[in-house]
DNA sequence: TGCGTTCATTTTGCATACAATCAGCCCTGT
DNA sequence: ACAGGGCTGATTGTATGCAAAATGAACGCA
């Protein structure tokens, strides 16, 4: 069988959008492929959480074999999204709701004090295109464009994470935020117009310099994820 | 070649000591074989940092082939210890002074929440074994200990991470230890005094249930780890 | 000497083969 | 009806084969 013949049925390899924003490009091998596209289809939902993995299929949808199929999701399971319980298959990572609660807890205490590091230090090109990215949300009807939003909202915390002048931060930033998105891409509908709007406040508490205001807009806009998640959910 | 005939020559197959404390226990397949006997030869500094691993060599050091060495490096890769640089082959990741400190200012952050958490939630029978692997320390010559004393640096950290009540926090703390630990084993000597000092005070406050005496002692040890790799290092 | 260049060897990337394990099912005996 | 006991197909675990890429050494040439 002509396996690594055509690639990817219909499946869009994407790359990480933002979050987990690697700074070296990584080879082109086919792990490399498997781990940005498993990633891509579980944040487009194509696999739900909790959803067992068999691999000789997803190989084939991703039209390589096996063994890097396998290497990509050991990789994806040291990286959390995907696990192996005690039973045989990979399986998508399902995070609950109090998982979800206990993450953003980490993200209350760890983000403000990354956005406070960053305001002022973050180059007015980046401000500005986070700033267009979301007037261009704000710009069409609110629905549907989830996943625009959810890349924009990547962008927003990647913006004080990246520029908090500690990578280690960032990095842990950017991990507990897969384990959130992982719960608000299955559970929370409509965050759209909130988060522009608290989003809109953080950046400007970041360009103005203050620090003190960037560490209280981000600590509200964490709380108020905890706060509509309990309003929301069940 | 009978590969998997007669498996790790010599390679002590250990658990991963405190760290990453899994709650499940992993089926007894090949690849955790990998997973967990790559992290003990790193923290036993038989693999060192900077070191690039060839597969095939590594394959017959722990009498498995290569499919599951890769699988099992792929996870570590993910989980942050080896890295697989630009170029092709994996290389155990290498933790400088920068890296270390960032990580300990991330800890600075978090450990002290977690300990003001755990304090008065720990049942007494845990931490009274921690004291007694810190008074058997104490006991013997202060060198040579170091690995023991690795262990019931562990212990402690792990004592109020578990017990902090928040499982995504205890996780991400463990994590960060991780590369703190790839730092000390490589480059810290003797820290053994300082380290039982400070870990019976933030023991005495976790006892006592005083969550603020346990925040600063947990604050000031992880502080003194800064000063000390200043100090030290170079 | 310094600098490519070629070629042999090593090492990785990937596919595939096969054995071991598991899940469902039908069959049988009670 | 139903509990148990193999059978069969599906799925994973592991080893191996092979081609491509990299490494490095020997060599020739300026």
């Amino acid at each position: 069988m002509d396996q690594a013949g055509d690639a990817t049925l219909g499946i869009p390899v994407i790359e990480p959008s933002g979050i987990d924003a690697s700074e070296e490009a990584s080879p082109p091998n086919l792990v490399n492929l498997v781990t940005t596209s498993v990633t891509a289809m579980i944040r487009q939902r194509q696999l739900r959480g909790g959803h067992s993995i068999v691999e000789a299929k997803l190989a084939a949808q991703l039209g390589v074999s096996r063994t890097p199929l396998r290497e990509g999701l050991q990789r994806l399971e040291g990286e959390g999204l995907v696990i192996k319980g005690s039973g045989r298959s990979f399986v998508v990572r399902h995070v609950d709701l109090g998982e979800y609660l206990q993450s953003l807890k980490v993200r209350e205490i760890l983000e403000p004090e990354a956005a406070e590091a960053a305001a002022g230090h973050i180059p007015d090109a980046e401000i500005a295109a986070v700033r267009r990215e979301i007037a261009g949300l704000q710009a069409g009807s609110t629905s549907l464009h989830t996943d625009a939003h959810w890349q924009s909202d990547d962008a927003l915390h990647e913006l004080f994470a990246r520029n908090s002048g500690n990578d280690v931060l960032a990095q842990v930033i950017r991990r507990l935020r897969v384990t959130t998105r992982l719960f608000e891409i299955a559970r929370l509908q409509d965050r759209v117009a909130p988060d522009l709007r608290e989003h809109a406040q953080i950046l400007d508490a970041l360009e103005s310099g203050d620090g003190k205001a960037a560490r209280k807009a981000t600590q509200a806009h964490i709380r108020s994820l905890q706060r509509f998640a309990l309003a929301t959910v069940r």
